[in-house]
DNA sequence: GATAGTTTCATACAACTGTTTGAATTGCAA
DNA sequence: TTGCAATTCAAACAGTTGTATGAAACTATC
C-alpha cells in the first residue's frame, strides 16, 4: 500500500456527492469522476459498491459510538460507577445531534453523509445498523443501574423514545422547520439536546414508581 | 373505463410486493407478473413507475389522515371546540400506530406496505410526504387551543417529539423487540400508543410554564 | 354487424448499472 | 538496471431497468 491517495480520493469524493445528491442518484461513474480516478478503481479498492458505502458508514459510525461510550464512561467513573439518568441519555443522543445538526453552512460533509443514511437506509448500511445492538445494550445497562427500580421494559422504552426523538429530529429538521416557520431553531443544538435529553427523562422517571431522580426533584423545592 | 380489473390487479400486486421485499428490489416486470398482466399495462394505466407508487401511497396516507382528523373533531365537538391534549395526541399518533403496528401475522398489506414507506423513502413517497404539512397545522392548531400557556415554539416541538416516538417505533420495531429480547409487546398496540401519548403529554405539560393540565393533575393528588 | 374508442399484447429500445478483463504503467527492491 | 508486484487504465461485458411502439383484441354504440 503506497500512498492511498487513488483510495482515499474515492473515500472524499464518495462522502461529498452521497451526502449532496443521496445514494439514489449517485452512480460509480460519478464519483469516480469526481475523485479524478478510474472507474475500476473502486472494485480494485473496496471490492464492490457496496462495501465502499459500508466502509464510509462504519467509519462515521465508530466515530459516533466511541463518543458516546467516551461520554458515558466519564460520568459512571465520576459518579463511583452509576451516573445520573440525564447525563447518560446526554451521552447517548448528545453526540449524534451535535454530529448532524447546527448551521447548514457551517456542517460537516461527514454530517450530511450522515443525516443521508439517515433518511435514504440503503441495504449495506441497514446491515451494520442491525450491529448496532450490543452498543445499545451498554446503554440500557448504565440506565438499568441508574434507575434500578424501574422494569426493564420502562428502560427500553425509555431508551427507544430517546433515540426516537433524536433520530426523527435529524431526519425531519427541515420539515419541522418549515412547520414551526422557523421558531423553532434547529441550529441552537445545545437546546435540542436539552430538550431530548428532558422529555426522555421525564419518559423514564414519571409514572408509578417513584424513582430516585424524581424524590431528589422532588424534595429539591 | 370499463372493468378496472388491470389496474387494480397492479395496485393489489405492486403494494404487496413492495410490502414483502421493498422498493429496491421490485421491479415492473416482477409486479406486472404477479399480476398477471403485460409489461405495457403500468405505464399505460399509471403513466409511470413512480406515479404508480404515489398512488399506492397518497391513497393510504389520506386514510390515515382523514382517521386522524376524525377522531380530532370528534373530541373537539365534544368538548366544546377544546379537546385535551392526551386525547388530541391520541387522535394524531393512533391511527398511525394501530394501522401499522399489531400481530405480524394479521398485519395487512396495506400496513406493512406503510411501514416499508417509512422505512425506504423513495422520491415519489418523499415528495407527498413534504406536502403534509398543512395536515399537521391542524393538530398544531388544536394543540394550542388545548394549552393556550404554551408557546408555539413548545407546541411544535412537543408535536415533533410525539410523531419521532411513533414513526420510530413502527420504522425499529424489530429492532426494539430484539434489543429488549421480547421484553416490550409490540403487539399490543393500544399500549404502545398510551405509552407514547403519556410521554408526549410530559412533554407539552411539564417544564417551566405551570399549565392547566399540570394544575390539574397537582390538585387531584 | 360495422365502427370508433379503449385496452391488451409481444417486442424492441435506449440507456444505465456495477463489474471484469487484460494490457499498460508505475514504484520499489535487489 | 532488472524484475516483480502493486496500481491504473481504457474498454468491454452482461445484465437490468423503465419506457415506447404499433399491431391485435376487445367492447360498446349506433
Amino acid at each position: 500500500m503506497a500512498s492511498d491517495h487513488t483510495r482515499s480520493a474515492i473515500l472524499a469524493a464518495a462522502e461529498r456527492l452521497y451526502a449532496d445528491r443521496g445514494f439514489g442518484d449517485v452512480t460509480l461513474r460519478d464519483i469516480v469522476a469526481e475523485a479524478g480516478v478510474n472507474l475500476a478503481a473502486v472494485n480494485y479498492h473496496f471490492g464492490s459498491k457496496d462495501e465502499l458505502i459500508a466502509e464510509l458508514f462504519v467509519t462515521r459510525s465508530v466515530q459516533t459510538n466511541r463518543e458516546r461510550l467516551r461520554e458515558l464512561k466519564a460520568a459512571e467513573e465520576q459518579g463511583g460507577g452509576r451516573a445520573p439518568i440525564e447525563v447518560i441519555l446526554r451521552a447517548l443522543v448528545g453526540p449524534t445531534l451535535r454530529g448532524c445538526l447546527g448551521p447548514e453552512t457551517q456542517r460537516s460533509t461527514a454530517a450530511r453523509f450522515m443525516i443521508r443514511a439517515s433518511i435514504e437506509s440503503v441495504p449495506p448500511i441497514r446491515r451494520i445498523k442491525n450491529r448496532e445492538i450490543d452498543h445499545l445494550r451498554k446503554f440500557a445497562a448504565a440506565m438499568r443501574r441508574a434507575l434500578p427500580e424501574r422494569s426493564d421494559v420502562d428502560i427500553y422504552w425509555g431508551l427507544n423514545f430517546a433515540l426516537a426523538m433524536a433520530h426523527h429530529t435529524i431526519r425531519e429538521s427541515e420539515r419541522l422547520t418549515k412547520l414551526s416557520e422557523g421558531k423553532c431553531d434547529l441550529d441552537d443544538v445545545e437546546d435540542v439536546v436539552a430538550r431530548v435529553v428532558s422529555v426522555a427523562t421525564m419518559a423514564l422517571t414519571a409514572g408509578r414508581t417513584e424513582t430516585k431522580a424524581r424524590a431528589l426533584a422532588r424534595d429539591a423545592r
